[in-house]
DNA sequence: GTACTCACG
DNA sequence: ACGTACGTGAGTACA
């Protein structure tokens, strides 16, 4: 018969190895969780692996040992535990107790002393015992039937110590390491050992004289500096070796029955993973009744390289009969999207079907029907350049059920990780090869095409493969946050109106822009001569530390600020040493053009498409925590407005087309209405309702004068206050802005939240709300999590409550727009006008419209977004248009 | 790659 | 005692 197998584990020694070796991880309200993930990895394995009958952890107890008694200095000066580690100690034993595994510990003793007492127990009855820990002391335990697990490497290697590799390595038996170790001592214990000796020496005087004692009846016939330093530490010696020796006959009640191995799986260990968002461990919980059963799942799943065309009919004629199909594409983007190669994984089969081999045209048309069915649906990851490559063929693709990109991203805005291997990794606990492995980065960065076929092709099937899995993991949970709406309703249809905005384009001209450009460059050049004469050198002014340095040690002017590494020459530092001398305007004239030249000329000329004249910027829907759409490449969400010549960078953006206009339309103080909305104060409603000047009827409420009678201070005064609410400013920030003392700016606040106390109540409750559930949401569901406003740092958990009253706001507003801009998009697409949905920026659509069109498309417009949502306040849309973007502004 | 600065809502 | 308004993206300098 098999011996029986014990697995003993070394708890706290584990517990430190996990913290420090595995990445830091903590859930969405900010609960640390690495220590967890790596334990229960690494129980799960042993279980399922070395399949052991019995295990148990040993802990220490904090109540002092026996080796305190006899050393007080024992174990001093041992760091404190890190707070996120503390945490996660009770989560450790919760852990335990669930999946019914023996906690062994008991006052007075360590944890090494159980292991000792009961690996030699077992050892007696023929039981192998395996000992996992990271702590080197557990080697003098083993014999013929005890081994260590040494843990190497954090965790991810365990190195297997038995008596001849202690032999092989330290030259001498496990049990004689005590000796060497009441010699040597040993540092992180503070055990004293005998000064001067290191282990070599240790090594070498047991191997001579077998124990200590036997190197002290041999005193005489050690030489020198060696004798000397032996007999003056002669009594720590032997109180070392005393402290170092693991007992192995602790008075602990041993059964071995209460040991055994049992089922781990139940419905509580997998709420309590799930709890703690460790979904990877849950995956291996589920797939391990059948062990293997997932990978093999991906393995076996048939790939079918489609290499001709009867392949590829057959591969349609099934996807057709198919009431969902599994997508993965790659698709390399100019201004329009072409399509690599699509991997679709349907019927246990994953047709890989290739650009190279047939050609876009040919997948287009074969493909047609699949992708504009309704009824087959699509399970995919970041469907936006399948739905621009659709554009570009004239698919109209439907039926897109589930993208598992917007999913995660909807589920944890705030974790900026949704590609296809942070997915995996995340959710299904499998580590799958990411593009940056796959193609590289930076200047090397290889193209889809220069990728081997066979490596292609089985990390596209494995993605397909893994749709099925994510879906059924992130699915239940979007549902669980109620979020299903703002997921089908909002998120998934967005994802085509970005497609075509990228698609699209915003025509620019190139007249235009070249004029803008000489006209900057000459500004530039006086500007330059300027600044030079009057600060009687030549420098870059676009270096902040050159210009610091003229500014602040040539001129002598006051420093203002300072940054990190210098000092600061901000707009705000300038405007303040205006005064003081002539070269600070000319600095700031150059500082705003040139900023216009480099970003809007200079950066456009080089990014715009000259097939098609346009520019064709990229928008990302899962990035903002808010919930907003971000633009990049270029950023068309921050040409210039504020200021007259910046202004002018708006001629270049003009219709797509002649005899069409654009048409601009923007939501008037959407976030103020949203507050005047969620607060539900009848004072701010009332305004909204009577169409007044929010601003002008802020400044006649706190000011106590009649309308007729605001002044234009009090009226700039109150719109700053309105601003800063929105954000959570405080008294300190409002006195800078306006210049103002700060006992000023608090009573401005204070009489504020005196005439609008259902906004005062507002900012409370959704504090308290953040700080009760963790998290905060919009009118339509979207959630962000905000751990930081439990932070012991007063600053941080600050910064979280104004993110708790911002979020909600600017996020319901990006909601709102995200709805009219599918609204919008749609009717222009069933109305088959010539008009498009080019952009939006926040809180504004611009469309591309024809001429003839215009009454219409105004109409439309004003009444989807007017319409997009119903609050307690109108949605007034301010709209116009104009023959480029300046004038229709 | 980081710091600074500045453009937008 | 601390620092002080949310959310973005891009260009330039400099290590």
């Amino acid at each position: 018969m098999e011996p029986k197998k014990m697995i003993i584990i070394d708890g706290y020694s584990l517990i430190y190895r996990t913290f420090y070796g595995v990445r830091p991880m903590a859930t969405k309200d900010g609960i640390p969780t690495n220590v967890i993930f790596g334990f229960a990895n690494i129980l799960i394995n042993i279980l399922e692996n070395y399949n052991p009958d019995y295990i148990g952890v040993a802990f220490d107890e904090k109540k002092p040992t026996f080796r305190h008694d006899s050393y007080e200095n024992y174990k001093a000066g041992r760091m404190l535990m890190p707070e996120d580690l503390e945490k996660q100690i009770d989560l450790v034993m919760e852990m335990l107790v669930l999946m019914d595994i023996k906690k062994i510990s008991l006052p007075g003793y360590e944890a090494d002393d159980l292991i000792g007492t009961i690996s030699k127990s077992c050892s007696k009855s023929g039981i192998e015992v395996d000992i996992l820990t990271g702590d080197r002391d557990s080697f003098q335990l083993i014999d013929p039937n005890i081994k260590v697990l040494y843990t190497k490497k954090g965790i991810s290697e365990v190195e297997i110590y038995d008596e001849g590799k202690i032999m092989d390595q330290y030259g001498v038996s496990p049990r004689d390491l005590i000796d060497v170790k009441g010699l040597m001592g040993d540092k992180s214990d503070n055990i004293p050992g005998v000064a001067g000796i290191g282990e070599k020496t240790a090594i070498k005087l047991i191997k001579e004289y077998g124990d200590i004692e036997g190197v002290y009846a041999n005193i005489h016939e050690i030489k020198g500096k060696m004798q000397e330093k032996l007999l003056n530490d002669k009594e720590n010696a032997f109180l070392s070796r005393h402290l170092a020796e693991i007992v192995t006959h602790v008075p602990l009640e041993f059964n071995i029955g209460e040991y055994e191995t049992l089922n781990y799986k139940s419905k509580e260990v997998v709420d309590f993973f799930e709890r703690l968002e460790c979904f990877s461990i849950v995956a291996k919980i589920a797939g391990s009744d059948s062990p293997n059963q997932e990978n093999e799942k991906i393995n076996t799943n048939k790939i079918t390289e489609v290499t001709d065309n009867k392949l590829l009919q057959e591969a349609i004629t099934v996807m057709k009969k198919a009431r969902e199909i599994y997508i993965a594409y790659v698709a390399e983007r100019d201004y329009e999207s072409f399509l690599k190669a699509i991997a679709v994984s349907v019927e246990g089969n994953c047709y890989y079907i290739s650009s190279n081999i047939f050609g876009e045209d040919q997948i287009a048309q074969n493909i047609k029907e699949v992708f504009e069915s309704e009824n087959i649906k699509k399970i995919g990851h970041d469907f936006k350049r399948l739905y621009s490559w659709a554009l570009k063929q004239g698919i109209n693709l439907q039926g897109v059920e589930f993208d598992a990109y917007l999913a995660a991203y909807l589920i944890d805005p705030s974790d900026n990780r949704y590609k296809m291997n942070d997915l995996a990794s995340k959710y299904l606990n499998k580590e799958i090869i990411s593009d940056e492995e796959l193609y590289g980065k930076g200047k090397s960065k290889k193209t889809f095409d220069s990728l081997e076929r066979e490596i292609a092709m089985t990390t596209m099937c494995t993605h397909a493969d893994l749709m099925e899995d994510l879906r059924r993991l992130l699915a239940p949970q979007i549902e669980e946050y109620a979020m299903a709406s703002l997921y089908k309703d909002i998120e998934l249809p967005l994802t085509e109106v970005l497609a075509f905005f990228e698609h699209e384009g915003f025509r620019i001209d190139l007249e235009e822009l070249d004029r803008l450009d000489v006209e900057f460059d000459e500004k530039l050049g006086n500007l330059k001569k300027e600044i030079y004469s009057l600060s009687g050198q030549e420098f870059n002014i676009n270096s902040p530390k050159q210009l610091g340095e003229v500014l602040f040690e040539k001129l002598m002017l006051p420093v203002v600020k300072k940054t990190k590494t210098g000092y600061s020459t901000d707009a705000e530092v300038l405007e303040k040493l205006k005064g003081k001398h002539p070269v600070i305007t000319h600095i700031l004239d150059y500082r705003t053009v040139s900023k216009l030249s480099s970003t809007y000329v200079k950066g456009f000329k080089q990014i715009i498409n000259f097939k098609t004249e346009k520019i064709h910027s990229t928008f990302n829907q899962a990035l903002t925590t808010t919930g907003r759409i971000s633009s990049s490449d270029p950023n068309l969400q921050n040409i210039p407005v504020k200021i007259e010549i910046g202004k002018k960078i708006r001629k270049v953006f003009i219709p797509s087309k002649k005899d069409q206009v654009l048409i601009d339309a923007d939501y008037s103080q959407i976030e103020l209405r949203i507050l005047a909305h969620i607060s539900g104060d009848e004072t701010l409603i009332s305004s909204f309702i009577n169409e007044e000047d929010i601003h002008t009827r802020t400044a006649s409420e706190i000011f106590g004068v009649e309308i007729e009678d605001v002044t234009s201070t009090q009226r700039v005064y109150a719109k700053a206050i309105n601003f800063g609410l929105i954000y959570g400013k405080q008294a300190y920030g409002l006195s800078q802005d306006l210049g103002i003392s700060r006992k000023e700016a608090q009573d401005y606040i204070d009489r504020y939240f005196g005439r609008y106390p259902k906004v005062e109540d507002y900012m409370k409750n959704i504090v308290k709300e953040a700080k009760d559930k963790g998290f905060v949401t919009t009118l339509f569901g979207r959630r962000r999590y905000l751990p930081e406003i439990h932070s012991r740092n007063a600053m941080i958990a600050k910064s979280g409550e104004r993110l708790a009253l911002n979020t909600p706001i600017q996020g319901s507003a990006a909601d709102i727009i995200k709805i009219a801009m599918i609204d919008v998009y749609r009717e222009l697409k069933t109305k088959k006008s010539d008009a498009k949905l080019i952009l939006t920026v926040h809180d504004e659509l611009v469309i591309d419209c024809p001429l003839e069109e215009v009454d219409e498309v105004k109409a439309i417009v004003k009444d989807k977004m007017e319409g997009a949502a119903s609050l307690k306040v109108p949605m007034t849309v301010e709209i116009s248009q104009g023959e480029n973007w300046y004038q229709a502004k």
